[in-house]
RNA sequence: GGGCCGUUAGCUCAGUUGGCAGAGCAGCUGACUCUUAAUCAGUAGGUCCGGGGUUCGAAUCCCUGACGGCCCA
């Protein structure tokens, strides 16, 4: 970028780049650490003042230089490293008058090694008494300031990197995503599944219902589509034999932006033969209990203002029952009829389309008043057959599926169902979701003749789930946007 | 796509009824040998988001566009 928006700040910080490259190497890589920041305040938070000097520990930190306080001859600056930050103690009597006056001259934010005694200041920080500084990187730009540090959320999105170094409750967010994402991981291998990964870029997109990024691949003179689910392909594994599978990666979906909607989006998807969708519900509360065990200590934790527990059974309620439960007006054989539903759906002034049929009438009833109201883990089970086009029906109620979803903190994070097995049954709801897509739902299922055909060779009975990476860490972060648990949210260009 | 709110110095923010563009931090100059948002004195720094309009005069009022946030679809 050679864009000239250089101020006078960053004018006066390239003239000072300019004598370092003047006398010597301005960015030298020879620089070694002997220990991090936090590791020292591990080591010597239980020695005093007198002990540290007996002691004459040695040590060699860099970082990020965060302020500076010069007073005369003597000056304190903070340093930040990757684990944590320390104190600098500088003296001119130690450092002689040439160093001491090019420590005068860095700037906030230069990237610095240091090298000195550790020891406890007279108010009793632990601190390094520096007998060495070297500049390792000349910082152009100006930090934020110290006190307020980065507030406006569009810097902090765009400029992420300048929200990492100001804001460390930002890190925290990403080293507990690692965690929940390394707990999981451990957790499904376990379990004995094995971890695939299985096309991002899918000639028919599936395993879903909604709008799919379009690409092209010039080589093949082909479209494909940027997959909006890995189900078909998981799938087609479990019918070759790997009966335990899951992966943990991004699916793209071409829809609005929300503070729960990011275009591309991280989801764990997994699949057990012989196993149904009761089983995997069981799977999952242990998943979330040993999760949250693992990331946060403990099983019951804030969310938003609510306080959430994953300690006690998580309640389970079919969808219907759901909202007879938080719509006591309402009864149930007023939801068994598509028109008398359909006046309902009407009074909360959801917007009904000529082809939602008496399922996808009920599943806008309860996503208009029950799904924000579920804050407790709740599993919603029996969705409309409708609804679910690659979910095995029920064996007692063909009108719904063996399906479920499980919300937290009032949102859906989990959904899981017995697999639809049957090649016929699939082959005939794919051509409806393929008619739907004729009349114009660009929303609908494509016709998958090869997963048909992987179906007709068998698949197990088997039961799957998908799991919303990153609305769990929203719940164990307490987060309140999707962009603020992915460190590159999708933004339009700045200019 | 719709509604509401926001955009002023590197950052965090003031800006009265439409009347000279402001503060703190950061920067620069100087003082200061244990500071904790160090302190003190001085100093520099502006496309007031862009475009158009009203007006003697617009950061401020009107129109329009861009970007962001929240809510809704």
């Amino acid at each position: 970028m050679t864009e000239q928006d250089d101020n006078q700040l960053i004018a006066q910080r390239r003239e000072k780049l300019q004598g370092v490259r003047a006398s010597g190497i301005a960015f030298p890589n020879d620089f070694r650490r002997t220990h991090l920041t936090a590791g020292i305040h591990e080591q010597y938070a239980e020695h005093d003042k007198e002990d540290l000097e007996s002691m004459a520990v040695e040590a060699s930190v860099c970082g990020r230089l965060m302020f500076k306080r010069v007073q005369g001859k003597v000056s304190f600056a903070g340093l930040k490293d990757g684990s944590g930050s320390i104190q600098l103690f500088l003296q001119r009597d130690n450092l002689g008058d040439e160093a001491y006056a090019s420590f005068k001259s860095l700037d906030i934010g230069d990237v610095v090694g240091a090298e000195g005694m550790v020891f406890r200041t007279n108010r009793g920080e632990l601190s390094l008494r520096v007998n060495s500084l070297r500049l390792l990187t000349k910082s152009l730009r100006s930090l934020p300031e110290k006190w307020h540090g980065l507030s406006d959320t569009e810097i902090r999105y765009r400029q992420r990197y300048v929200d990492l170094i100001m804001n460390d409750d930002i890190g925290e967010v990403f080293r507990k995503r690692s965690a929940i994402v390394e707990s999981i991981r451990r957790f499904m291998l376990k379990h004995g599944y094995l971890e695939v990964e299985t096309p991002m870029m899918q000639p028919i997109p599936g395993g879903a219902v909604a709008r799919p990024f379009i690409t092209y691949h010039n080589a093949l003179d082909m479209q494909l589509y940027l997959r909006i689910a890995p189900e078909l392909y998981l799938k087609r594994l479990v019918v070759g034999g790997i009966e335990r599978v899951f992966e943990i990666n991004r699916n793209f979906r071409n829809e609005g932006l929300s503070t729960r909607h990011n275009p591309e989006f991280t989801m764990l998807e997994f699949y057990a033969a012989y196993a149904d969708y009761n089983d995997l519900m069981d799977f999952t509360e242990r998943m979330f209990r040993e999760v949250a065990d693992n990331v946060l200590g403990e099983l019951s934790f804030q969310y938003q203002g609510h306080d959430i527990d994953f300690a006690p059974s998580f309640h389970r309620v079919s969808l219907k029952q759901a909202i007879l439960d938080h719509n006591p007006d309402i009864e149930a054989a007023q939801l068994e009829e598509p028109a008398r539903a359909a006046d309902i759906a009407l009074r909360f002034g959801i917007q009904l389309k000529d082809s939602y049929g008496l399922g996808k009438i009920q599943l806008e009833i309860f996503e208009a008043t029950v799904e924000e109201r579920l804050i407790q883990p709740t599993f919603v089970t029996q969705f409309p057959a409708e609804v679910s086009p690659l979910a095995r029906r029920n064996d007692d109620d063909a009108f719904v599926t063996d399906r479920f979803e499980l919300f937290v903190g009032g949102r859906e994070i989990v959904n899981g169902f017995s697999e639809l097995n049957d090649a016929e049954d699939q082959a005939e709801r794919f051509r409806q979701q393929a008619a739907d897509k004729d009349a114009g739902d660009d929303e609908a299922m494509h016709y998958d003749a090869d997963y048909i055909r992987a179906l007709e060779y068998g698949l197990p009975p088997t039961a799957g789930e998908g799991i919303g990476i990153d609305r769990l860490v929203m719940l164990l972060t307490d987060s309140a946007s999707i962009r603020d648990v992915i460190l590159f949210p999708q933004m339009r260009p700045e200019n």
